[in-house]
DNA sequence: TAAGTATGTTACAGTTTTGTTAAAAATTAA
DNA sequence: TTAATTTTTAACAAAACTGTAACATACTTA
C-alpha cells in the first residue's frame, strides 16, 4: 500500500513544492491550508504521516499536536514540524509537544524527503521496503509474489501476510498473541490454535524440494522466522 | 529497567556534559572515545539508544551505522547522530545511513534530551535486544537463543528461564527457594528437589566439548553461576 | 569410620504443547 | 446464483517437556 502523508501549512508555495516532489516520490498527498479544517480532513484521510506547520492562522501547530495526541486512533501519528522557528527553545516545547521530528525553513526538499523516510522506517517498518528478503527468500510487497531463490511460490492471503509479518524481524521469536495482533485484521477472534495450521501451511509452501526449514517452533513461546 | 544510553564522541567535554546530565535524569550511560573500540563495547552494552558522533578519529559515524544496521540484534537501535556539520545534504547522508535523527553543534543539552525522549517514545518496546552475557555464554531474550561460544545451544523452557535467571546475577548464590520463587509460575507447587533435576539439565546442555563447569552447587545454600 | 545429610543421576509416567488432517463454515469469484 | 477458494475449528497423533521417585555418590560430623 502506498504511504500517505498530509501536509498543515499555510504558505501555498510550500505545499505546491512538497506536495509535487513527494508525489513524484509514489507518496499519496493531501493538505490544508489551515489549522482547524486540517484537523477535520486529517481523520478522513488517515496518513501514515504529517508534516505540520507551527504557524497558522487559527489553530498553532503546538495545540493541533497536542490534539493529535489526544485521539486514540492517532496517538502513533508521525508528526514534523515545518517551521521558521530555529531556536533551541522552540524546538525543545515542538518536540515536547508530541512532534517526532522538526525541520527549521528553509529546508531543501531532499532533507524533507530523509527526515521523512527516517520517521517512516522507524514508526512502521512495513511502510518503506518494498520487498522483504531472508537468505534464498523474497517477498515482493508490489506484486504479492514470493520467491523461494528462483522458484515462485503462491500463497493464500493469510499465509502472504504471515511470512511477510516474520519478515520484518527475522529471527525474532513472536508469541500467537503477537502474531494474532499484527497478521490477523482488528477485532477479530479466533483460536491461537488456528495460527498452527497456518504456519504448517505456511511451511508446507516455502520448504519445497527438500530446502532447508524457515521457521522455527519455539516451544511454549512461539514461532520465529529460523 | 532503566534506559541504557551509549555515546561515541570524541570530545571528551561533550561526553562529559551530556553524559552527567542524562545520569541525572535517570539514563544507565556508558560512552567510548573512538569508533572501533566504541562498536565493540556497545554491543556488550546493549543500549536502548545510540548518540553517536560523525567525525571520530578512526571509522566514521556514517560507517558505524551502516555496520550496526547491518547487525541483526541491532538493526532497530535508535541512533542520533550528533554532528558540527549543518549542511543539508550532510544530513540526508547521515538520515540516509540509517540513523533516526541528527543534531548539529553547538546544541542545548535540553535539545538532546528532547530529541532523545521524542525517539524512545517512538521506538517500539522491546525491539532492543536485551541479552545477557557472561564469559562465552550469550543468552538472546528476542531469539530466544543460547549460545556458548559459537555454538548454539537447545534449551527446554524451563531451563531457558533458569540460565536466565542465573545470568542476571552471576556469581550470586540463590537458595533453592528463591530459585523457585523466580524461575517457577506463581502459584504452583513442586518438590524442592526438581531443581535439582533441572540443573543437571541446563549444566549438561551448556557444558559442551569439556568447556569449564558454569554452574556451581553451594553445599546447604544452593546454585550459582559460578 | 559410620551414620546422617545433601546433591547427582537416571528412568519413566503423566502432562502439555505442537503437528497433522479433514471437514464444516465463511468468503470470494465467476 | 453456484462454484471455487480460503479460513477456522475440532479431533487425534506425535513430540517435547516436567516432576517425581529411587538409587548412587559425595560430603559432614560425631
Amino acid at each position: 500500500m502506498a504511504t500517505k502523508i498530509f501536509i498543515i501549512e499555510d504558505e501555498p508555495s510550500i505545499i505546491k513544492l512538497v506536495q509535487h516532489n513527494l508525489e513524484k516520490e509514489g507518496f499519496i498527498v493531501s493538505s490544508s491550508l489551515n489549522g482547524n479544517e486540517g484537523l477535520k480532513e486529517l481523520k478522513k484521510f488517515q496518513p501514515h504521516l504529517l508534516l505540520l506547520d507551527w504557524m497558522l492562522p487559527d489553530l498553532s501547530g503546538i495545540d493541533i499536536c497536542k490534539s493529535i495526541r489526544r485521539e486514540s486512533n492517532l496517538k502513533n501519528l508521525p508528526i514534523i514540524m515545518l517551521t521558521a522557528k530555529g531556536e533551541s527553545e522552540d524546538k525543545i516545547k515542538g518536540l515536547n509537544s508530541g512532534a517526532d521530528d522538526y525541520i527549521t525553513k528553509p529546508f531543501s526538499f531532499n532533507e524533507v524527503l530523509a527526515r521523512i523516510n527516517a520517521l517512516l522506517r522507524r514508526s512502521e517498518p512495513n511502510t518503506v521496503a518494498d520487498n522483504l528478503e531472508y537468505e534464498d527468500l523474497k517477498l515482493d510487497r508490489i506484486e504479492k509474489r514470493v520467491y523461494r531463490g528462483e522458484k515462485h511460490i503462491d500463497l493464500g492471503p493469510t499465509e502472504f501476510r504471515l511470512l511477510e509479518f516474520f519478515l520484518v524481524n527475522p529471527k525474532r521469536v513472536y508469541t500467537r498473541d503477537q502474531i494474532l495482533e499484527n497478521v490477523w485484521p482488528n477485532n477479530i477472534n479466533v483460536e491461537s490454535r488456528t495460527i498452527d495450521v497456518h504456519i504448517r501451511r505456511l511451511r508446507q509452501a516455502i520448504n519445497i524440494g527438500g530446502k532447508k526449514e524457515l521457521i522455527r517452533t519455539v516451544r511454549s513461546s512461539g514461532y520465529s522466522l529460523i
